[in-house]
DNA sequence: AGGTGTTACGTCTGCCGTAACTATC
DNA sequence: GATAGTTACGGCAGACGTAACACCT
């Protein structure tokens, strides 16, 4: 109960609602019920202790809290791009060495 | 299935592998059995498709992956720790402009 | 009526602990 | 035998969808 159940969904979420503007909107951006959405902030917002989001009558906006948290939220999600990237990049890497592998090891067998 | 379940405690599992230096130390660190740790680690390495930490006979060593990994991981979780402090932050002002609002309004009911 | 977000409720996924197993010293 | 990691299995929390709700235009 202590630690964060903060997910990184919680944060493409937060993110997703700022860009779009709307629940609805943010929902079908990510791909999941606008409850979700609902369910997710609520989450968040319970988890800090603070309201992020001011629901209004034309659209949402950011507290000052949000503002202050939107920044970090975004570079969250910046890494974990990078990290995936990184990954993948390892990945192929290490998909053309095993390659490469092979193709030696059959001139070998081969004899030279 | 396609997106990331990647969490945020595999990112701080990851962190805590490295700075500890073993599964079980890391797992006594988060406070997870070491079988979480097991766990959370091969989530994390099937989802980015490589190995990010080589298991030896005298502790653990990163990948070049992992390396890679490891910095970003790290900006993460303190992006993570600076929304929670903006949030707490924000949360302690809320209150004090509660109990001020509180005191100001009883002044003005005693009239003045 | 048509759009918004919230809420109640049920389902189902997937995380993690226990414990048994393998391996290394 | 002890220490370190993996794996099979099962339980349980909690995330999310459906649907009914309230509100605003």
């Amino acid at each position: 109960m202590n630690l964060s159940h903060i997910g990184f969904s919680q944060i493409e979420l937060l993110v997703a609602l700022v860009d779009t503007g709307s629940f609805s909107q943010a929902a079908s951006d990510i791909g999941v019920s606008q409850s979700a959405v609902s369910h997710g902030l609520a989450r968040l917002e319970t988890e800090l202790g603070v309201t992020l989001v001011e629901r209004g009558r034309r659209g949402i906006s950011l507290t000052e809290a949000g503002r202050e948290v939107l920044g970090h939220a975004r570079e969250v999600l910046r890494r974990l791009d990078a990290i995936r990237q990184a990954a993948a990049a390892a990945s192929l890497l290490a998909s053309f060495v095993l390659a490469l592998r092979r193709l030696f090891s059959r001139s070998l067998r081969r004899g030279s």
